[in-house]
DNA sequence: GAAGCAATAGACCAGTCGGTCCAGTGGCGC
DNA sequence: GCGCCACTGGACCGACTGGTCTATTGCTTC
């Protein structure tokens, strides 16, 4: 643990690569290329190789993505609003590399059958983005927080498949307008 | 083309296997060993192989789809009571099998990058869902059918992901209950 | 400088991948 | 019965897969 840029280097790495191709998608050679490191890194920083960098990854993008949820509904002054705001954010980050990446929790649900440690994560990080939502919902007084928290995530999602499949944040931009109305 | 058959029992398979594990995910060998098909037969009636092979089960599980949207929405008076009749089709067909199935494009979109026209594919299966939503609310009297239709796919897709990541239709059903307020 | 450990480097392996190729086979038209 | 052709059967290929293993490096602590 004396050095962490290895370590942190293929995971930001692995998770970009399996948010564009999908977990099965990407082989570990082009995760090792891409970082400049060999094998036995990998296997000494993961020893269970794929899929325990794999849920490092989704682990690591998926707590990004509650402290952006965290931060933003943070600003807002009502459920509605801290929504809205959630969906720019999150269009603006997609949108801000050439390639439009799916959301990071997807990348890894495919691989679900074949790696059932996996299929646990990715249970574990929607629950938790819903939990987060939750407690802004609650917080900002809205009358469902469970539904409201639901509702929210099931529409990002939505849209960042969408987005994904047209490589444009143009669904986050309608949604952000259907949300706009509601305010 | 005088035994449909086999061709048939391809995309179907391989729909299937792609649904729950993915394009990348899934081998030739294992659709050839679960169609008890050799790899003659695959290259004979996909001679651009394990692509166009998905493109095909992708189309033909898209139009499965639509249909069920035309034939649903048909018995509807209201869009919104015919998305709420939708969300419980889905929901039910979803169910039907041991294994939650993904939604038919997504399972081929994370191969985007690699095969270029699963991407087209895949768009072109999103916009006639669409258009197919779009005019049932055209004719059911919506305000703003490209909207509505925008609205309910964004919000069927994000419940099939979840629903896929639970490996259970209570995303549905949520989403059902969500609907049914709006009657 | 020696010992010890964290970390790197990459050769190597068996298995599988998608794809190619051609010899067979069975039914239909003649 | 013969030829034709749609289709099947499966051996075979090079490339690549995830994973193992050992040698080596370089820093740290005596």
């Amino acid at each position: 643990m004396s050095d962490p840029t290895s370590r942190d280097k293929l995971i930001r790495i692995a998770s970009n690569l399996f948010r564009q191709k999908g977990y099965s998608g990407v082989g570990l050679s082009e995760i090792l290329k891409e970082a400049g490191l060999p094998k036995g890194s990998l296997y000494y920083h993961f020893p269970n190789g794929k899929q325990e960098l794999a849920e490092a990854a989704t682990r690591w993008a998926g707590a990004w993505l509650e402290r952006l949820l965290d931060t933003t509904f943070a600003q807002a002054e009502s459920f509605d609003e801290g929504a809205l705001m959630v969906c720019d954010a999150i269009a603006s980050e997609v949108t801000s590399q050439t390639h439009v990446p799916a959301c990071p929790v997807l990348s890894i649900l495919q691989a679900a059958p074949l790696e059932p440690r996996l299929q646990i994560t990715a249970q574990e990080v929607y629950g938790s983005w819903t939990k987060c939502i939750e407690k802004h919902a609650e917080r900002l007084g809205h009358p469902r927080p469970d539904d409201a928290a639901f509702s929210l995530h099931c529409q990002l999602q939505g849209a960042w498949v969408i987005a994904f499949a047209h490589q444009s944040n143009a669904a986050f931009t309608q949604l952000a307008r259907e949300l706009r109305t509601k305010l």
